[in-house]
DNA sequence: TCAAACTTTCAAATATTATTGAAAGTTTAT
DNA sequence: ATAAACTTTCAATAATATTTGAAAGTTTGA
C-alpha cells in the first residue's frame, strides 16, 4: 500500500471511531492528521489537507488544545502559528481518559450520590428496586473511578505489565 | 428526596451519560426505566412514561434487546409483550463492552493491521512517523483488546479484586 | 373466516449537531 | 498610525440523527 492511501485510511479510522465515541468527526481526523505528521502544521495546511474551512479548523485546533491532545508551536521569525501533536499513545489514552472522566464520569457519581438521599418504605418493591439498581451502579462507578485514578497516575509499562501479570 | 423524583433524575442522568457515549439518548433512558423498574413493563407502559411515540419505544426496544440489555417476557393468557431489563450491572457492563468491541474497536484493529503492508522510505519522515503511530496505536489497541476479553470472561468480584491487589 | 389486539415499518417532520465563510478582531513591522 | 498577516467569531446553512404517527403487518380466539 502506499503511503498516501495509508495516510487516507487512517484518517478516516480515526475519524469514524472518534464519532462512535461521541467525539466530534473533524476533530479526531485533525488529531489523526497530527499525529503522523513528522512536523507541526499551520492552520492553512490542515484545511487544506482534510478539506475544511478555516472556522472549522479554528474551533477544533482550540478544542484539540483544551482536551490537550495538540499545542501551538511558534517557528521564530514566522507570524503563523504551527500545532502538533503529542505522539505518545499512552500520554493520549491517559488525556483522554482524565477529560472524560471529568466530564461524564464525575457529574454522574454525583448525581448517584445525591439519589442515596431518596426516601421510601423497605415494603415498597418500586423502591427497593430503585434503591439496588442505583446502589450497585455507584458501586461499579467507583471502581471504574479507581482504575483511573491509578491508570491516570501510572507508567505505561507498570499499568500493562501489572494488568498481564494477573490476567495471564 | 421522594422517589418519583429520584427516577426523574436518574433516568436523565442515564439519559445524558448514553448521548455522551454515543448511545442514542431515547434507549438509555428507557434503559433505565426498566432498570429500576420491579416489574416488566409493556411498550404502553413506556412510551406513556417517557412520552415517546409508539415507533421509537419499539425500535428502541429491538435496539436493547440487540445489545442484551433487556429481555421480551410473556404473560400467560395475555397477549401483550413485556420488557425487563438484567439488573445485573456486572453483566450490563460486559454485554456494553462486548458490543462496543465488536462493532469498533475490532474493525479498527483490522485496519490498523492492514496499514502495515504500508511501503515506503526509512529515510522518509512521513513515512517514519506514520509507520511509528500507527505501530503505537496497534500495540496500545491490543493491550486494550487483551483486558476487555479477560473482563468478559471474568467474574465481577474476581476482576476488581484483582485489579485492587496491584493497584492497591 | 373475521375482527380485535397487538406489533412493526418507514416516509415525512423535527431536532440536533457540525460547517461555512465573511466580517471583525488582533498582532507585528515599518 | 497604518497596513499586511494572521486568528477568531458567529449567524446562516448544511448535514445528520432522531422521532412521529398512521398505515401495513401479524397473531389469536371465537
Amino acid at each position: 500500500m502506499e503511503l498516501a492511501e495509508g495516510k487516507q485510511k487512517f484518517i478516516e479510522a480515526w475519524g469514524k471511531l472518534g464519532s462512535e465515541w461521541g467525539i466530534n468527526r473533524t476533530m479526531a481526523q485533525v488529531h489523526a492528521l497530527l499525529l503522523i505528521s513528522p512536523d507541526a502544521l499551520t492552520t492553512e495546511e490542515i484545511m487544506e489537507e482534510l478539506s475544511i474551512s478555516r472556522g472549522n479548523a479554528n474551533m477544533t485546533l482550540r478544542d484539540l488544545m483544551g482536551w490537550g491532545l495538540i499545542e501551538k508551536q511558534h517557528k521564530p521569525g514566522e507570524r503563523k502559528e504551527y500545532f502538533y501533536a503529542d505522539k505518545d499513545t499512552w500520554n493520549i489514552a491517559r488525556q483522554v481518559a482524565q477529560e472524560r472522566k471529568k466530564r461524564e464520569l464525575d457529574p454522574v457519581i454525583k448525581i448517584l450520590n445525591e439519589l442515596n438521599s431518596v426516601e421510601g418504605n423497605d415494603k415498597d418493591p418500586a423502591y427497593k428496586t430503585f434503591k439496588k439498581s442505583v446502589a450497585d451502579i455507584n458501586k461499579l462507578a467507583k471502581n471504574v473511578n479507581k482504575t483511573l485514578d491509578t491508570m491516570l497516575k501510572a507508567d505505561e509499562n507498570w499499568f500493562w505489565g501489572s494488568i498481564f501479570k494477573i490476567f495471564k
